[in-house]
RNA sequence: GCCGCAGUAGCUCAGUGGUAGAGCGCACCCUUGGUAAGGGUGAGGUCGGGAGUUCAAUCCUCCCCUGCGGCACCA
């Protein structure tokens, strides 16, 4: 027998015969390790402790202290096991794919009636009966003939399905945990007592389709989540109740932001407070581009099929809008029209309005464009996936040669936007030309090249998101972290050469022929609706104070106060500040439970003390602390913290210039 | 759009084949209280919409709408 060299992660190496294992080579190191080895890493590749190794490499044995490997196999069994228990419960139960996902694993089934949530408790004591069995599992590579007519017998067409797209020269690896076999490639653990029996929870059922294809069967999902430990199960179900209270529908709901009806579904109705968070945003966005060199436009909400039918989105997007027919009495046919559900084609219109020169490029065109998209009804969520929304919609108009310089300065832009916001955690994709698009080889390279080099040159690194992008160029998407590590894209900015070209745009060049622009749309916080669904979500509702709807509640702790209180008001206003007085008769304590529930910033509590010494008790949201302060420098303190920061950094800069 | 679950007072929720209840909020009264809920009284509901079964439906059945969790979608 042939001998091989293996390489341990502390550099010494040992010779072994060909075809061992690993569990034999943690045997030959000891017994403690033997027992509690879960898998390998041969050569980079995650290994089963059953899989022999046939050639020199290197290895490292993995106990369940390795987390990523550990958590990998826990899920992986634990999906196996469910598929086991469900089997067991429910023989004609069809059994499909169970991956790995991150923090657990989900299994599809087949299945007649839908599993119910008493279901799940069933299948979970029936899971952990199974750990308890240390049943040993086992592996083999089988003959794709044999494993077909297996499950053909079995009576399990949808791994008949999947043996047959497994490529010809993959071997076929089955999988026993106990009796129950499974088509899988592994790796796995030796047996399923090496599962945390306590570490895991069954979360819900849900309709999947299979293969993710809509026009296949449904089937049911169940997901579950599963660690090493018991404490790190408890902090993962911890983490997703602190989610669940900063969910922006709830806290809108509490802050009285907005609210949503049946009558106007995925649309929002903004109330006084949230619509104040909205425009103050839009101020801010507003004043950000003015200053970056874009023209700001207002186009119609209601348009002519005509123009859609010319823009292409009648042909290929009509699903999406809502159409608005108008029958009018002396009118021999009706007319047809959608609500725009984007801008750019009525931006086209203003642009193709007078003769365009090469002097006028780029062309920076802005607007707060409100859009009406009829999304799918299971695709809405809160304020985040709606039907209609505004975006801070631009459209750049300028020359092949000016694609790179217009990118970089809009990353810039953006850079600074999302800073101001609050968010330093964000990345940059780059999605590269699909299979199915228009334009030549050429100019996709060399747009492509001018997007990821406009990346670097702003300083930022981008990932490749292959085949992603529109058919007819490539975009960049900006992705936001929030401060629970979900991500969300905002920002956005797509080239566009197709329909300034369908929609006849063009300009005088310099050698005084016609040409047509390129467009780049972009988008730095998308819409409104879900930025500020974001902003609610990352700040758990205590938002910067500038944002903030109420800014600072006075409150009376005594009647004989409430005039003073009115003044604070008033000088709160004077200098800017949304400030309002609580003078109803409650106790001092009950106005400071309500506003901080409230996630009021400030609450400013006014007694006889104070009224005495001209003075305030402030309290900061969210500190148990109070200090005293005087009026004037409340008011001073108050505005200054209140102003956005992009007026904050002009004062400061001005403030410098005026000292030298 | 698809699968499953849900819809009862402004909010959170309990409940029953004989037309409903709590807490919070709201209104009024007492209380003027010093930093996260003072006390009392009261108003408030076509039990998501429609049809059916029944002597009788908020409850059972069917259809629709909306929401929630996923899937699909996001030119």
């Amino acid at each position: 027998m042939s001998q091989i060299s293996l390489t341990f992660p502390d550099g010494n190496s040992r010779d072994y015969d060909a075809g061992i294992t690993p569990a034999d080579v943690a045997a030959g190191i000891s017994n403690s390790l033997a027992k509690k080895a879960i898998s390998a890493t041969v050569n980079g590749q995650h290994w089963d402790l059953q899989w022999p190794i046939e050639g020199d490499a290197s290895i490292a044995i993995h106990t369940m202290k390795d987390e990523a490997q550990a958590n990998e196999l826990v899920r992986h069994d634990l999906a196996h096991i469910m598929a086991r228990a469900v089997q067991e419960l429910w023989p004609d139960v069809k059994v499909t794919i169970g991956p790995v996902i991150k923090d657990g694993w989900y299994y599809d089934f087949d299945r007649e009636e839908p599993f119910t949530p008493e279901d799940l408790g069933e299948i979970e004591k029936k899971m952990k009966e199974i750990i308890n069995l240390r049943d040993p599992v086992r592996t083999e590579v089988w003959d794709r003939d044999v494993a077909i007519k297996y499950y053909e017998d079995r009576g399990e067409p949808y791994k008949v399905e999947l043996i047959e797209s497994i490529p010809g020269d993959e071997p076929l690896r089955m999988y026993w945990h106990g009796d129950w076999q499974d088509l899988c490639r592994g790796p796995h653990l030796q047996h399923t007592g090496q599962v945390p029996g306590d570490a895991f929870k069954l979360m819900s059922v849900a309709g999947a389709y299979w293969r993710g294809d809509s026009d296949r069967p449904m089937l049911q999902r169940i997901y579950g989540v599963a660690f090493t430990g018991k404490e790190k199960l408890k902090a993962h179900l911890l983490m997703l109740e602190e989610a669940a209270k900063r969910d922006h529908r709830k806290l809108g709901r509490e802050m009285d932001l907005f609210h949503m009806q049946e009558e106007a579904p995925g649309q929002v109705f903004w109330h006084p407070n949230g619509w104040t968070v909205y425009t103050e945003l839009q101020d801010y966005m507003r004043r950000q581009q003015r200053a970056d060199g874009y023209v700001e436009v207002n186009t119609p909400q209601v348009v002519n099929r005509k123009l859609w039918e010319a823009s292409g989105h009648w042909g290929n997007y009509q699903e999406n809008m809502f159409i608005v027919e108008v029958d009018e009495d002396h009118a021999r046919e009706k007319t047809i029209n959608a609500l725009k559900p984007m801008n750019c084609p009525c931006h086209v219109q203003i642009f193709n309005h007078g003769l365009k020169s090469y002097r006028d490029l780029p062309l920076r065109m802005a607007e707060f464009g409100s859009c009406a998209r009829y999304e799918p009804s299971g695709a809405l969520h809160g304020i985040m996936r709606v039907r209609g929304f505004t975006q801070d919609d631009a459209h750049i108009f300028c020359t092949v040669d000016q694609i790179e310089a217009e990118s970089k300065k809009f990353i810039e832009f953006l850079a600074k936007v999302y800073a101001d916001l609050g968010f330093d955690s964000w990345s940059v994709k780059l999605s590269t030309r699909p299979e199915k698009r228009v334009g030549t080889e050429e100019s996709w390279d060399q747009v492509e090249a001018a997007l990821g080099n406009a990346c670097k040159a702003a300083g930022y690194d981008y990932t490749l998101n292959p085949g992603e992008g529109a058919f007819y160029g490539p975009k960049l998407e900006f992705v936001l972290t929030d401060a629970i590590g979900r991500d969300w894209q905002c920002g956005t900015l797509q080239v566009d050469p197709n329909l300034p070209e369908r929609l006849e745009a063009h300009y005088i060049g310099q050698d005084g022929e016609k040409h047509h622009p390129i467009m780049l749309h972009r988008a730095v916080v998308g819409s409104f609706e879900r930025f500020i669904g974001i902003l609610i979500e990352e700040h758990a509702g205590k938002l910067p104070i500038w944002l903030a709807p109420r800014q600072v509640v006075v409150a009376a702790i005594v009647s004989d106060a409430d005039d003073y209180c009115l003044e604070v008001v008033e000088a709160l206003k004077a200098a800017g500040v949304r400030a309002e007085a609580d003078l109803r008769n409650e106790k001092i304590n009950y106005k400071v439970r309500e506003h901080s529930v409230g996630k009021v910033p400030y609450i400013l509590a006014c007694g006889n003390r104070e009224v005495e010494e001209r003075t305030v008790s402030t309290r900061r949201l969210g500190e148990k602390q109070t200090k005293t302060q005087t009026l004037d420098e409340i008011v001073a303190q108050i505005a200054a913290e209140a102003t956005p920061p992009d007026l904050a950094k002009a004062k400061a800069k001005a403030a410098k210039l005026a000292a030298e």
